[in-house]
RNA sequence: GUCCCUGUAGCUCAGUGGAUAGAGCGCUGGCCUCCGGAGCCAGAAGCGGCAGUUCGAGUCUGCCCAGGGACGCCA
């Protein structure tokens, strides 16, 4: 929030260092470390290298110093400021609080839900996302794409892009054909009531086993495949029918979960369109063709004139002339652009196993002369494993199932709520007991590191205390509770005359940084910082609201503080809506 | 064998090349006459190893060790 004054500031000491036959200056500039310290920073350290660098003979660490106290002598106390001063060759710029303080929460009451958000850059990114398999359970591995892109998404919206969210629902392929066998010889005419996505998952985790068991049944699921290829019209049927009720069950875990697509692609639309591709890679020697002893490849570190394995090989096509993942891939990639020719970028949040995969499709869609090639990315995640790096496999049924885990989280929040709130209809109690097992879930899927795994394990899970996002909601019930019993707004002026603590200072100072955190992790593709800010927002109110009495001090402090409590509620609801986690008024 | 990711407190994780490396869980001991104790306060405990770059390295580079992953017809 205070670019404007650290702009200034800057040129003059650019100003400062021309005064002084200094070399051009690269300045950082950072928050005062240490609590109860609000103002802005910088060092003195790189000039002062920078001069030695020169010829000139000088002890760095001294110079710094030296040249840290000349500024702070040429800056006197800029307005806006209460205080220079020169400390170990860094330079500290202490902001005057009050104003400041009143600047900011100015600000976020204005703003409201939009304090924090950037203006719109006129810039479109699409974030694909998701991409569950149809006729398979929904499990808690699959979570962690479906929230981080949501965040993602939410992510960049903040930061001022027109976002596009993409789903690609893996709706073909040898696992669904397998399916329809287990279904068409054990189940047929049956159909899911509830827990629609476990019971199709139970379908095919059966469908696994009696092949395992009978390993001679191939045979008849060949003859399934083989219906499919020469679309025989009640496979056909059975597909799309069946293909329908895992998006429904789909439909369901997304709206409980808050998350919402703007375009559905689909496995299936992409095989021709591939193929297509294909060829053309053929027709211009970009792709060898070894069939019908051997696959489609593009020899991508060949072509590049590489020695090293970079690339390696992409498969294209199978050598029976069958569409695979890649085929999909990169017509996929052409589709995207095609809908979108905007498209500044276009994001795969898509598990870190897949990496070098979409470098080859990258790579090869460049090769071919996609001026767009470039602007697709990758953004890898580790996965959800189970205690012991067990990987959740549907198909070996080591899965936690998302619906038991929302479930479970659910009554026991909402066993919480009870004991905590007895007198909350039971309805809300609900509602809140929702709230917070869904913003726990989320909020750990969010508060890692995309590239670090995260172990699955109930007791972590269902966990609602430290750092998680009950703790976050809590602090919003804390300080919507202190605003209801306050009745009145408030005035609207920040009262003259009081001045702050150094714990209000702490808070004032986090509510001004969210700006800068939506921007950083939205540059950086990842929610962790969003994730930490909030929590160490929720921290300094936790702290504010034990060392500094609302309804209770007397004017001006009180006024002071109520306006203090509205500002961080808002911040505190705008920081959970970005990583989509619900604030409810009680707990 | 080649490449990628990860090694920070007992455990799970933060940490923008800069000042004093921070949280949570767990453990120990405190705090409801006080705006809601899903909270607060205090305590113990840490950068895998060796070189290098730099005025300055948990952070960058190289090598080593340990764990995970990817490497021509799975997705």
């Amino acid at each position: 929030m205070f670019e404007q004054e650290q702009q200034e500031i800057d040129s003059r000491i650019r100003e400062f260092c021309a005064e002084q036959n200094l070399p051009e200056p690269t300045l950082q500039w950072s928050w005062i470390p240490f609590s109860g310290h609000w103002g802005i920073t910088t060092s003195f350290f790189q000039l002062a290298a920078q001069e030695a660098r020169l010829g000139k003979k000088v002890n760095v660490l001294q110079r710094a110093a030296e040249l840290a106290e000349l500024a702070a002598a040429y800056l006197g106390i800029p307005t806006g400021f209460e205080r220079v001063e020169a400390v170990k060759g860094y330079l500290n710029l202490y902001f005057d609080s009050t104003d400041y303080a009143w600047r900011v929460i100015e600000a976020v009451l204005q703003e409201g839900e939009n304090f924090g958000c950037h203006p719109r850059l006129k810039k479109r990114v699409m974030v694909e996302f998701s991409h569950p398999n149809t006729h398979k359970a929904f499990h808690v591995g699959h979570l962690r794409s479906a929230i981080l892109g949501d965040v993602v998404a939410r992510l960049l919206q903040a930061a001022g892009y027109d976002v596009v969210r993409a789903n690609y629902p893996g709706d073909i392929g040898l696992h669904v054909i397998k399916w329809l066998w287990n279904y068409l010889t054990r189940h047929a005419g049956e159909r899911p009531t509830r827990d629609i996505t476990q019971w199709m998952g139970s379908i095919y985790i059966e469908a696994s086993r009696r092949l395992e068991e009978n390993p001679e049944l191939e045979s008849e699921i060949r003859a399934v495949y083989t219906r499919w290829d020469q679309r025989d019209p009640e496979i056909i049927r059975l597909w799309q029918e069946t293909r329908q009720w895992s998006l429904d069950g789909f439909k369901e875990m997304y709206d409980m979960l808050g998350i919402s697509f703007d375009v559905y692609y689909f496995n299936s639309m992409m095989e021709d369109a591939g193929k297509e591709v294909v060829r053309e890679l053929i027709s211009r020697n970009l792709a060898q063709d070894e069939r019908p002893d051997g696959p489609v490849i593009v020899k991508l570190d060949e072509l590049l004139g590489s020695k090293s394995e970079k690339y390696r090989v992409l498969v294209v096509l199978r050598s029976d002339g069958t569409a695979l993942y890649a085929t999909e891939d990169l017509a996929l990639a052409e589709r995207k652009f095609r809908d979108y020719p905007d498209l500044e970028r276009s994001l795969y949040v898509v598990d870190v196993r897949q990496s070098l995969h979409f470098q080859q499709v990258f790579k090869t869609l460049e090769i071919a002369g996609r001026p767009w090639a470039n602007r697709c990315q990758h953004i890898p995640y580790e996965l959800v494993t189970l205690p012991g790096s067990v990987a959740m496999a549907s198909r070996e049924g080591t899965v936690v199932l998302l619906e038991d885990l929302i479930r479970e989280a659910t009554s026991r929040a909402l066993a919480i709520v009870q004991t905590k709130n007895p007198d909350l209809p039971l309805e809300v109690q609900e509602d809140v007991a929702k709230a917070v097992a869904l913003g726990a879930i989320r909020y750990s899927m969010v508060a890692r590191e995309n590239t670090k795994v995260v172990t699955f394990d109930w007791e972590t899970a269902l966990n609602f205390e430290g750092q998680a996002a009950p703790y976050i909601q809590y602090a919003y019930v804390r300080a919507n509770s202190i605003l209801r019993k306050a009745g009145s707004a408030g005035p609207d002026k920040m009262p003259s005359g009081g001045s702050l603590s150094e714990t209000e200072i702490v808070l004032v100072d986090l509510i001004s940084r969210f700006p800068r955190e939506i921007e950083r992790s939205a540059a950086e593709l990842s929610p962790l910082g969003v994730a930490n800010w909030l929590f160490d927002l929720a921290q300094a109110f936790n702290d504010f609201y034990n060392k500094c009495p609302v309804l209770t001090a007397d004017e001006p402090a009180r006024s002071t503080r109520l306006q203090l409590v509205m500002a961080t509620r808002q911040t505190l609801a705008n920081g959970l809506a970005l990583l989509g986690i619900t604030a409810p008024q009680a707990m």
